[in-house]
DNA sequence: CAGCATCCGCTTTGATACTG
DNA sequence: CAGTATCAAAGCGGATGCTG
């Protein structure tokens, strides 16, 4: 069942465990919020068949980087979680996502995307006056509004809306991940139909800067 | 020809490109010696069926992760490199084999080995007196003796002999390797059938110290 | 509905043989 | 040496069906 490259090499190993095809998004999804139901995860997977979600749940589990837990009273139903042998690959994500950012350009226009996915990128984002009081910036560009707000220094992503944001951003994903890393200023973004509204120093506040490297990063 | 996870995510782009079957073992090979022909490339990744490993250096190239090149007269054939987006994934690789490193214990005894592939978990050794006169270990484990000399305050991996090495190891893969990362102590390794011959300072000196993780990392 | 299992057509893989 | 050609077997993706 499992094709096991039968190297003595630990790369190989690793590999064999999480080398199969969506094997590493699950993980991902994982990462981004946990625990997970398996329609959740089927639903932050785009394209997955059913079968195949099944398969690499049982065999994330059999290799000790998932578990399994039955879901307190309220929902009734089994949930996904990371076990720390499963948290233990986010530098491995990491480094994925930051060799892959630079192909986000020729991504196509019709690529899936999930709001909550927005996490991955911007949680780079510092905060560059982290003794103002936090502001926070509503996020519309997928299938549910995000929240991104100054904490601690950094900041936060998490799906949600509030009474009176410091700003509100509308647009394709390409645009928002662009512009909240510094790829692109406001106008550019506005060229290319994104739309704001509320204080654009809130924004600024979080923006990665021109200094760094501009690329979109996972 | 290529399945892509068409998502706007940079992990999953990243996969599109390197997440087939054999591709990160291949850019592997390429991270521990450059540049390769196709045949050394083979003879690297035991198992690979030929028409694989043609169709990933073509799927690799145009992807601008490896580069094709004339060798010089000597040899008069076609060479493979890494290009600098492909040395790139050397964190990728790093991050897989730290996870990785762990299942090697449950790696079973018929599992291939190359002994180039030392170069890996090895880089990481330090030189704990680099004032003294650099000292070289000869290892004997799979295909061709490898030189394990102090360097710059590290250690360097290649192959070769030389008419007096300090120490002469001889022994498994598993237990040189761990002999090596100091999972295991000199006696232990005996007792799994190394053979020692020469100064146990020399191997002390570059040993990595059971005060850090003790696990055989790639 | 959540959580799969089964079936089916297609693609990819792996082993071997063959060629310029 | 550096691949291409061929082919059986396994894996994948999509649809549908079953069970609590």
């Amino acid at each position: 069942m499992v094709r096991s490259y039968e190297q003595y090499c630990a790369a190989a190993k690793a590999l064999d465990v999480v080398g199969d095809r969506w094997t590493l998004l699950i993980v991902r999804e994982l990462m981004i919020r946990q625990p997970l139901r398996y329609t959740d995860l089927q639903f932050g997977l785009p394209g997955i068949a059913t079968n195949l979600l099944a398969d690499r749940l049982r065999k994330l589990e059999e290799h000790h980087v998932i578990a399994r837990e039955a879901a307190p009273p309220p929902v009734a139903t089994t949930v996904f979680r990371l076990t720390p042998r499963g948290e233990a690959l986010r530098p491995v994500l990491g480094a994925l996502g930051e060799w892959g950012a630079p192909l986000l350009r020729e991504c196509s226009d019709d690529a899936a995307f999930r709001s909550h996915w927005l996490a991955l990128p911007l949680r780079r984002l510092r905060d560059r006056s982290p003794a103002d009081p936090p502001v926070t910036i509503e996020v519309h560009t997928a299938d549910q509004p995000m929240l991104v707000r100054t904490v601690d220094g950094g900041v936060s992503v998490e799906p949600g809306t509030v009474p009176r944001p410091d700003a509100t951003i509308s647009g394709s994903p390409p645009v928002v991940v662009e512009l909240f890393l510094g790829a692109i200023d406001l106008d550019a973004a506005r060229a290319r139909g994104l739309v704001f509204e509320g204080e654009p120093s809130a924004l600024a506040r979080v923006v990665a800067g021109h200094d760094r490297v501009a690329d979109p990063v996972n």
